[in-house]
DNA sequence: TCGATATATTTAAATTTTTCGATAAATGAA
DNA sequence: TTCATTTATCGAAAAATTTAAATATATCGA
């Protein structure tokens, strides 16, 4: 993973909801249905839809359609790149 | 790691500045002295400064002030504890 | 089809972040 | 002490981000 791509997923954890986004992912069992978060997050509609735009831009969420509704699952692979690129900072 | 520290630490690494400074440190062989951002970033000098209190205060990178210049090293712990925390996102 | 529900988009305001000029503070050298 | 060098701070402008109201789109069920 580059610089600018680490940059991206840097700016997208760097947010307390976005935060509580992947921990709520993490805690329905990696998958989790769009309109949980309106009971969750203290956001508007607009403002949840906004945070999980930054996060599936970045592809360290997905996002699958079911219906009406939206479920999220987070995305590993880009989640260890992303680790990778922080372990090649301590590198000498 | 909480969600409130990883959070400050990923708004550190959220700027493609800050990014740079990590990796001259680690070309720099762990340590950097400050004067030489001025030749690597293309920003002016209060700019850097700002940056690098932004790192610091994260203590994801640590100074050390030696006689006028200060020198900085990457806090390996730090950066682990921000790695565990996104690995804990994987679990289930 | 019609109404209800779920999500996305647009637009704009509020807030935060980034940047830099001016300047201050600290240190080393002459 | 005086001057040059290095870093930090202050204040303000510019840019980016966050938020929500209004609205649009999509889908389901009756």
């Amino acid at each position: 993973m580059n610089a600018k791509k680490a940059g991206k997923i840097s700016k997208a954890l760097a947010d307390p909801n976005r935060l509580l986004i992947l921990k709520e992912i993490k805690k329905q069992k990696e998958c989790l249905y769009c309109v949980d978060l309106n009971e969750i997050i203290d956001l508007a509609q607009p403002s949840i839809a906004h945070h999980l735009k930054l996060l599936t831009d970045t592809e360290i969420i997905v996002s699958e359609k079911e219906g009406r509704n939206v479920k999220y699952k987070l995305n590993n692979t880009v989640l260890d790149e992303y680790i990778q690129f922080l372990e090649e900072l301590k590198k000498e």
